[in-house]
RNA sequence: GCGGGGGUGCCCGAGCUAGGUCAAAGGGGUCGGGCUUAGGACCCGAUGGCGUAGGCCUGCGUGGGUUCAAAUCCCACCCCCCGCACCA
């Protein structure tokens, strides 16, 4: 294995694809229920098929495979499934965009063909089905089936499904009638995002960039200001309703277009866009369009704020018709855009003149000030379009300012009207106040905006729209969130444990939830055809049906025959058999055998899957299975991970940085992506993808392997058994056992941390004291395998049967009874050599000279005396008196320092069961190592014959920590 | 704004829910040595400062506090990241 890097990696890929296929022969992860062994069902959530899966989704499931695994080895009959979601409106959408022609998405989805299919023709055809969505989904489903293959996933595919299939399909229409019948689902009407073009609520995935600049829906207050003699009332839209109190006039577009029209008995005006969007949010009522004209037919007009104040309405071409209601009043003291527009008529007297309008009628105009703002002298407005220099109302400065100004007077402004309903209250209290006493005394109408302009990825218009008689899952019940948060908080098993508190926040958090739309690939409400069940609402308990999918298979059952009643015997016991037999066609023994496979399997034990899932898709996973299912059948654990990023970056398609898992199995290596992985980070922890660390660790997986091939293949020395070999084994094992204690604890880092980097160190250590790769590493190889199954199961598969493994590994076992390995003289022993060397290094760092000649001196057997009385609670002078006896007088000072070194720490408690001759025996043992390490030579010697000799420094010799004499080059 | 998580040595990243055994695991990088025709790989060593004997000092966002003892506990402040719904 002298092979360079790129090669081992080939070569490492070729023995993946040969493991692959020989336990994909013989059907190695195929579960079936064994009464006799304790079962394991591990789930993660299935992939969205629009695309192929990036790194971030290789992270979740290859925990999930490494866990799976884990529990395979100890002796769980393990049950890891597999499916693919393709409900909702994503898949629909980017067929649309291939049928449409558009560039962008044809070359993407083109170039993710080629990375499964290489002759062009048949990229070209590919591409061409992908207008059907269903092609577009199965097409990414099976490729990612490959994906997941390639990288070794213990899966039983057998149970693998779609959700868009006719018997998932059933399964979803049973559940909703039980979330139906558990008074879950309720209808009502709510705002959302609506495209103008496709007549259709859009949402995030459907509007263009709203990933990286989210749209949100926002509330105006329509203030009414109403004309005299009934000629209608203008709706001026605000965000800042206390601000009324200074409108000194009425802004509109001269240019832009207003409407006239019959709103529930009274005449509004508004621009023509503002109309269509209040049709949308009043669906329910019939606007009546009256009369359509120029803004400019406003100007000069006079009409009456609700606080009677009379103001003219003046031209002002900062008002965008598209934005609120294309009227705005004019509050010069506080809006920037307000105050340097009146100045533009101010100064420009030519303004007004052209529209027939008495210049002198802004004369009168001026800000009034009603908000306070500490530090700021005069009007706000006013002040800041000076200090910034605005130039006039197109200036784009003003959206700075306004939103300084807006800032500073939420946080610090309060009212200084005379009115005593705000009089001296912060402006965020008296804009809900105002607000509130506008809307209820019909002088103003709430009007939806979004906060930005957006459109659909088609070029459709957004705006906000309502709803009516929506479904919604209502997740309110007070008594539901109390039942689920007690689970959560006393059973449910949540790792990494910080995460616990999300789920609860997360059950209190949600109220009502739209769980159905017009669009979309899915299963349609049993109750309501016109309705398509949401995505997310459709992938809630399906982890039951993969207990008996591939039974309904195997036996060819039609999606006719899963009526709800066949659903409720087999997952809820609830019906007679042979009625149910009748009803579905079905034989009784063979729904007898689906209700066995739900009732071994049933519930999860595991559910990993990435953190952003908490609030959502896990949520609802516990309170649909609090639902439908008794407690017994709800989730045992959840375990979760942090994202993917890469050299620090996020990854994303506009940057062009995603790694897809396709690149995994074909650039680098199955195992080698499951050891970075696993090893990289914590799984509370985001992981940084860094290609000098994924490169050196396959360096480090190369070096294993050369290794154990030069264990197995003889070239190594043999030894004997002696302490160093003892002391190996005891530091392998318990290596191995806190690589077991982590995985118990699903800290997947941890495990491998220990079992393969700690142990790597371990072996470098112990060929370092050998000087050469000791035989009886073998010892240990079978169990190092054996343990390292779960991350690198091809690679240890492989050197298994290359040692002569008759038996798959992946169907072993893992190391039992480790601890008869542990042997803590020898490691006190090693530890006390490596000491040694340690100490020896830091003199001659401080002496500054080359040593020739090392006295090792082993300390006095009544120095071992010294610390067992210590041990034993023994104060210093009764430590004397006592071994005073024994020893005799004279060394009460000795005795006195061994006692204070005890007492600091300085002395291992263990050596007290070791008796001396073993210590100077290691010590002799491993004088060549010493020597070695040192570059002297060595002389070990007990206390009392370094004493005769008069070696210097004897007397500081202590249990464990022998006492050092050095001589140096060019000394006597 | 509300809620959640976090700031550790040149970099990444453990440890911090049970305070001492932590100058702080592991990986990367850098430097020195070995091996080699050379490079790579591999092996050994160094990588806060000081020290003529195995030791001492300074240190884990900032500033306080509790304690015999704090990276670990408490308080305040600064900074960073994530979620906020109808979307998978």
């Amino acid at each position: 294995m002298n092979s360079s890097l790129s090669e081992y990696l080939g070569w490492l890929r070729s023995i993946e694809k040969k493991w692959q296929k020989v336990w994909r022969e013989q059907r190695v992860f195929e579960a079936n229920p064994d009464p006799g062994k304790p079962k394991f069902f591990i789930t993660v959530p299935y992939p969205y098929t629009n695309a192929p899966l990036h790194i971030g989704h290789g992270r979740t499931y290859t925990i999930g495979d490494i866990i799976a695994r884990y529990k395979r080895l100890k002796g769980f009959n393990v049950l890891y499934p597999m499916a693919f979601h393709i409900t909702g409106t994503p898949i629909i959408a980017i067929s649309e965009m291939i049928a449409r022609g558009d560039p962008k998405t044809l070359s993407r989805y083109e170039s993710y063909i080629r990375m499964y299919v290489s002759d062009e023709e048949r990229v070209k055809e590919i591409l061409e089905s992908f207008k059907d969505p269903y092609k577009l989904a199965e097409f990414f489903a099976e490729n990612v089936h490959v994906d997941f293959e390639a990288l070794g996933y213990s899966i039983d595919w057998r149970r693998r499904f779609h959700t868009g299939e006719p018997l998932y399909n059933r399964f979803v229409t049973w559940q909703y009638l039980k979330l139906a019948e558990k008074g879950l689902l309720s209808r009502g009407s709510h705002y959302v995002t609506y495209c103008l073009l496709h007549k259709q609520p859009e949402g995030e995935d459907d509007i263009e960039d709203a990933d990286v600049n989210p749209v949100e829906i926002i509330e105006y207050t329509g203030v009414k200001f109403r004309l005299p003699g009934g000629e209608g009332v203008l709706i001026a839209a605000t965000l800042r309703p206390e601000t009324i109190y200074g409108a000194t006039n009425l802004w509109v577009n001269p240019e832009a277009r207003y409407v006239r029209f019959k709103m529930e008995g009274e005449t509004l005006i508004t621009s023509h866009k503002a109309f269509i969007k209040l049709q949308h949010q009043h669906p329910e009522t019939r606007l009546e369009l009256l009369e359509e004209f120029p803004g400019s037919m406003l100007l000069g007009k006079r009409a009456k704020s609700p606080l009677g104040v009379e103001v003219p309405i003046l031209p002002a071409w900062f008002v965008d018709p598209d934005l609120g209601t294309g009227v705005v009043y004019s509050e010069p003291s506080d809006a920037p855009y307000d105050y340097i527009a009146l100045m533009d008529l101010k100064r420009d007297k030519g303004l007004l003149a052209k529209y027939d309008l008495d210049p002198s009628i802004v004369d009168s105009i001026n800000p009034i000030k009603i908000i306070e703002v500490p530090g700021v002298s005069g009007h706000y407005a006013q002040a800041i379009v000076e200090s910034m220099g605005v130039r006039d109302q197109f200036d784009p400065k003003l959206e700075d300012a306004t939103s300084i100004v807006y800032k500073e007077e939420f946080y610090k402004g309060y009212m200084i009207v005379e009115d005593p309903l705000v009089k001296g209250k912060p402006v965020r209290e008296a804009r809900e106040i105002i607000k509130r006493k506008l809307l209820e005394s019909g002088d103003a109408i709430s009007f939806l905006e979004l906060n930005r302009k957006a459109r659909c990825r088609a070029g459709g218009e957004i705006i906000v729209a309502k709803i009516v008689d929506q479904w919604f899952l209502d997740y309110t019940s007070p008594q539901l969130k109390k039942t689920l948060t007690d689970y959560i908080d006393k059973k449910l098993i949540v790792k990494p444990e910080k995460y616990k508190k999300a789920f609860i926040d997360s059950i209190n958090w949600l109220e009502k939830r739209p769980c159905a739309r017009k669009r979309g690939i899915g299963t349609r409400l049993p109750f309501d055809q016109e309705w398509i069940i949401e995505s997310l609402s459709d992938s809630t308990i399906y982890m039951a049906f993969y207990t008996i999918v591939h039974k309904l298979r195997e036996k060819g059952v039609s999606p006719d025959s899963l009526k709800p009643s066949l659903f409720d015997y087999v997952f809820l016991g609830v019906g007679e058999r042979d009625k149910v037999a009748a009803e579905t066609g079905l034989n009784p023994g063979f729904l007898e055998e689906l209700r066995r496979e739900f009732e071994y399997w049933y519930p999860v034990d595991l559910r990993h899957t990435s953190t952003p899932h908490i609030s959502n898709h896990l949520s609802f996973y516990l309170i649909h299975h609090a639902v439908i299912f008794p407690e017994k059948y709800w989730p045992r654990a959840i375990s979760l991970n942090e994202p993917v990023i890469r050299e620090g970056a996020k990854m994303s398609k506009s940057k062009g940085n995603v790694i897809n898992l396709r690149d995994i199995a074909e650039k680098y290596s199955a195992d080698l992506f499951r050891l970075y992985i696993a090893w990289a980070a914590n799984l509370d922890t985001v992981l940084d993808w860094r290609d000098r660390d994924v490169s050196s660790t396959a360096e480090l997986m190369q070096k294993f392997t050369r290794i154990i091939l030069d264990v197995i293949e003889g070239r190594c020395v043999s030894t004997g058994e002696d302490v160093v070999s003892r002391w190996f084994k005891s530091k392998f094992y318990k290596s191995v056992k806190a690589g077991e204690e982590a995985l118990e604890n699903l800290q997947v880092r941890e495990y491998v941390q220990n079992v393969f980097f700690n142990i790597m160190n371990l072996v470098d250590r112990y060929r370092d004291i050998r000087g050469s790769t000791p035989c009886d590493i073998r010892s240990v190889v079978a169990d190092w395998l054996r343990v390292l199954n779960p991350v690198i199961p091809h690679l240890t598969e492989e050197l298994w049967s290359i040692m002569g493994g008759k038996t798959l590994l992946s169907t072993d076992h893992w190391p039992v009874d480790v601890e008869k390995y542990f042997d803590e003289t020898a490691e006190v022993l090693v530890d006390e050599v490596e000491g040694v060397v340690e100490d020896v290094k830091s003199i001659v760092e401080a002496v500054k000279k080359n040593p020739r000649e090392i006295y090792v001196v082993v300390a006095s057997e009544w120095k071992r005396k010294v610390v067992e009385l210590a041990e034993k609670g023994f104060e210093l002078r009764d430590v004397i008196r006592e071994l005073s006896k024994e020893i005799g007088p004279g060394k009460e000072k000795l005795i006195a320092e061994v006692y204070r070194a005890w007492r600091a720490g300085g002395v291992r408690r263990e050596v007290t069961g070791i008796p001396v001759d073993l210590e100077v025996k290691a010590l002799r043992d491993l004088s060549e190592y010493l020597g070695r390490k040192t570059g002297a030579r060595i002389e070990v010697l007990l206390e009392e014959e370094a004493e005769s000799r008069k070696i210097p420094k004897a007397e500081k010799s202590l249990p464990g920590k022998p006492g050092i004499y050095i001589v140096f080059e060019g000394q006597g």
